[in-house]
This record gives C-alpha cells, sequence and structure tokens, in this order.
DNA sequence: GCCAACGTTGGC
DNA sequence: GCCAACGTTGGC
C-alpha cells in the first residue's frame, strides 16, 4: 500500500464540501508527473488532503475507491482521474510552517515539488502526518 | 531544437 | 498584491 497527497483549494473543492459529497472523482489534472501518479494509485491507498492557498495544512485523509480511468472532463482520453472518499479529519490540521519545521517532513515532495498536485507520501511521512495531526489511525 | 514570452500555481 | 517556480506555446 502506497500513500499520496492531493491539493485542493478550499474555495474550488473543501474537504467539508468532499466530506459531504461523501466520494469524489478526483478531475481536472493536467501535469504530467501528477498523472503518472494518479496511474500508480492502487485501491486502497492512503491520501492526505490538503488545502492549497486557503489553510496551507492537511486536513483530513481519503482512500483511493477507484483506480486510474480516462478523466470525463477532457477531451484527451491520456488524462487521467482516480476516484477518492473521505476517511477521517485530523483534529489538529498539520500546516504548511509544521511540515517545513519537521526535519522528518520536510523532504517531501509538497514541499519540493510545490506545484505539483498529486504528490507520492512515504509511509513514515504519511504516519508523521497523522500523529502530528491528534489522528487516531494507524499512526 | 532552442529559447523567450506567457500563463498558472501557490507561498509569502 | 507580488513574485518564484515551472510548464506550455510559438517564432525562428
Amino acid at each position: 500500500m502506497a500513500f499520496w497527497l492531493v491539493k485542493s483549494e478550499p474555495d474550488a473543492y473543501s474537504w467539508q464540501t468532499f466530506v459531504r459529497d461523501g466520494r469524489s472523482a478526483w478531475t481536472g489534472i493536467r501535469n504530467a508527473q501528477a498523472r503518472i501518479n494518479l496511474n500508480t494509485m492502487r485501491l486502497g491507498d492512503g491520501v492526505l488532503f490538503y488545502h492549497s492557498q486557503v489553510g496551507k495544512e492537511v486536513v483530513g485523509t481519503a482512500t483511493v475507491v477507484r483506480e486510474a480511468y480516462p478523466d470525463p472532463t477532457s477531451e484527451d482520453p491520456r488524462w487521467l482521474a482516480v476516484d477518492l472518499a473521505p476517511g477521517a479529519p485530523l483534529p489538529r490540521p498539520v500546516t504548511l510552517t509544521d511540515i517545513k519545521a519537521d526535519p522528518e517532513l520536510a523532504e517531501m515532495t509538497l514541499i519540493r515539488h510545490t506545484r505539483l498536485s498529486v504528490s507520492p507520501v512515504t509511509d513514515t511521512q504519511y504516519r508523521r502526518v497523522l500523529q502530528r495531526g491528534g489522528s487516531t489511525e494507524s499512526g
């Protein structure tokens, strides 16, 4: 099982909306590296849900509930989407500042490739984020 | 095939 | 609001 982080601007699609929806097709990704990451996601993989621009913090977890398929919002069948379902909110969201200040997290792809919207996370990093967020999940 | 111009993302 | 990073586009 692998781990990932997805970004969303809360003004466009927030964690709260995601929870209310119960499931979401992760569409509109138009970046080659992000597409590779989408294509590598497997059912049941763990995902961190990050609020970019407004909040700048990891706010909850999600899981992959459908593996990559052609993004229905694109004419070009090479662009991919996955479906995600919400897991649990983090009792204490983990901010970008927290992540940068934590030596275990400062090397995250989130930090190294600021503009990548779908990025890999190591299992150590994943557990660390959950732990810092006060999650009672596996971490 | 190079590279300048431009648009977008996202942190500050 | 500004700017750095960086991907894309288009002229040559």
